[in-house]
DNA sequence: TCAGTCACTTACGTCGAGGTAAGTTATGGG
DNA sequence: CCCATAACTTACCTCGACGTAAGTGACTGA
């Protein structure tokens, strides 16, 4: 057997070269969900610091329950800063952090990809389906 | 009202900087999934082209439920090409088409990303718990 | 006194992603 | 005759993501 069987065996670690693999599957998992890209993006297009009222405008079809949740989860993974102020009714502003900031070149590279590919992808879809 | 208050409006169509962002969505929930970066990408690791056993062999902890239904998606988004050959026992290959691995270029940003602000993330969250 | 505001939380229900395990098909080899 | 093999499919179940709707608390202005 020569060193062309031998490279299809794959080292279960190698995978996404060497980094932690459930690294990335998280990380995938959390962008990939139903509302973090809107609200991060929008909170970007908002000039990195908002209010939760302006976030639920700025994002269409989300609910307080989702954006709430959604929000708990960025500031959590350190992604953005909740900050309170006293004041009655309630005011809460929520920051991108610089962690958050860096996420977003990544992300644009997909947005553009999509921008780019998707009517390729939808034919596909189409073509597939049509048989 | 001056300007400074009109900024903090937002266009809804105009989130992901004026691309359709249900395409977006659509994507980051795609490869958003369990497994189909770990397949994506072993299957680039793996030249391109592989063959079902060897991605069961090279993704660790897929079922072959799981497999079988990530190929079925990728190859109706025209991500993969399955080619079947008649023999016994059967023999499928699976290959990337060019619009795949156009996507790997945006994907891998991410994988780095994780590579490199991770351990934050996992200190965030650390932070976080502990209160 | 009462309604309105904001930023939530709580309760409840649905639906689909994903896990496990077993079955299937066709054939060559012992 | 029977088993192994590859690449699936099918059946069944669980659990969490997400939606909808209503409630909450503290204060202000009418």
């Amino acid at each position: 057997m020569g060193a062309s069987s031998k490279i299809r065996q794959l080292d279960p670690a190698a995978i996404c070269r060497s980094s932690d693999p459930l690294a990335v599957r998280e990380l995938l998992t959390k962008i990939g969900d139903k509302w973090t890209i809107f609200v991060v993006l929008s909170l970007d297009l908002l000039g990195g610091r908002a209010r939760f009222s302006e976030l639920e405008r700025a994002v269409p079809g989300i609910s307080q329950r989702m954006l709430s949740s959604t929000l708990k989860n960025l500031e959590r993974d350190g992604m953005v800063i909740r900050e309170v102020f006293p004041e009655v009714p309630p005011r809460v502003e929520y920051e991108m952090t610089e962690l958050g900031r860096r996420l977003l070149h990544p992300t644009q590279g997909l947005v553009d990809w999509a921008k780019e590919n998707w009517e390729q992808v939808r034919e596909a879809q189409s073509r597939y389906d049509e048989r």
